[in-house]
DNA sequence: ACCTGAACACCGTTCAAGT
DNA sequence: ACCTGAACACCGTTCAAGT
């Protein structure tokens, strides 16, 4: 049996998915192929290297299109894939954080949100910083969410989707302040 | 040479800051003083509960009392004083959010954050998601700094407290739009 | 109370060698 | 191009035993 890079990526995140793992190693998931771990260095130089396919994949898996019409609305939308995109395996959050501070990929939400704010009227600088601020936000609540049910198992998912929105409403309505 | 916890949890904090440390980890930890690894299970029942000291250590230590006349004057405190404990050491700001989202400790911050917005007129709700969205902005910020001077150390130190600071801002403005 | 010594079940990564 | 097999330098944790 003979594997291609995306191959070895679907099965590291449906690995990462299943509730068996309770963290990707280069060995179970080699295991899991049925190959050898070194064999996994020929498809990727180092465990980063994977964690940033892995990354890419989860967003692009995420991405769903929309008609939208206000700047609000579209951040909104922004946040709420990224969450599911991240949520979508376990320790999505930290993973994509990971990745997207040691500069090995996604990059996409962060760069969709500074466009919005720039079109909605920001300056270069509110602009990306707006982007930072909403995207922290989201980075700091869906990891504390995924370590919480690590911990105990039977967190409520409906109360932290709420949570989540009431938040976010709170950073875009500062936004809002901002940008009239 | 006979130890205490808190000699211990010390010790492990001066290893963490230190540069030539990238991770802590038991083994380590054990070598710096000198005693065998499974030395340290007579202190500590787990890693888990040798982080949550640590976390709780650096919340002290980060302690600093000032008279507080306005309520997002507060805040913005405990928010600074939080990023400035977890910035104390590498990888503060991941071991300290573990630890609260396992229920371990590092209780501190957010209850804080939470009596002053009461204190502003917050009801509960607002009050609780308030503290929360600061906090998890505060995380996100933070572990996003802290990851991004691993990957390559020669980060600009002082534009991250300005960003740091600006997106603190946004934030206190989305509560002071929901306060009023 | 505090620690040793040895063991168990794991990691990421490298490298020569096979097909 | 894709993989094996063996090795190196690590992990957290347990447990009987020492003082």
């Amino acid at each position: 049996m003979r594997y291609r890079k995306t191959d070895v990526v679907a099965r590291a995140i449906a690995l990462l998915d299943s509730t068996g793992v309770d963290q990707l190693s280069m060995r179970k998931l080699a295991a899991d192929l049925g190959i050898q771990p070194s064999a996994l260095y020929h498809h990727f130089t180092n465990k980063d290297a994977l964690l940033a396919a892995i990354a890419e994949e989860l967003l692009v898996r995420g991405r769903r299109g929309a008609e939208i019409v206000t700047w609000d609305a579209e951040l909104r939308l922004v946040c709420a894939e990224l969450r599911d995109a991240m949520l979508a395996c376990r320790d999505g959050a930290a993973l994509v954080a990971r990745v997207h501070a040691l500069g090995l990929g996604a990059t996409g939400p962060e760069q969709r949100m500074a466009d919005a704010l720039s079109r909605a009227g920001a300056d270069g600088d509110l602009a990306r910083v707006g982007a930072r601020t909403l995207q922290h936000f989201v980075f700091g609540h869906v990891i504390d969410e995924q370590l919480q049910q690590q911990g105990r198992p039977t967190a409520d998912r409906a109360y932290d989707t709420d949570d989540f929105h009431v938040g976010l409403t709170v950073v875009l309505a500062g936004l809002r302040a901002r940008l009239g």
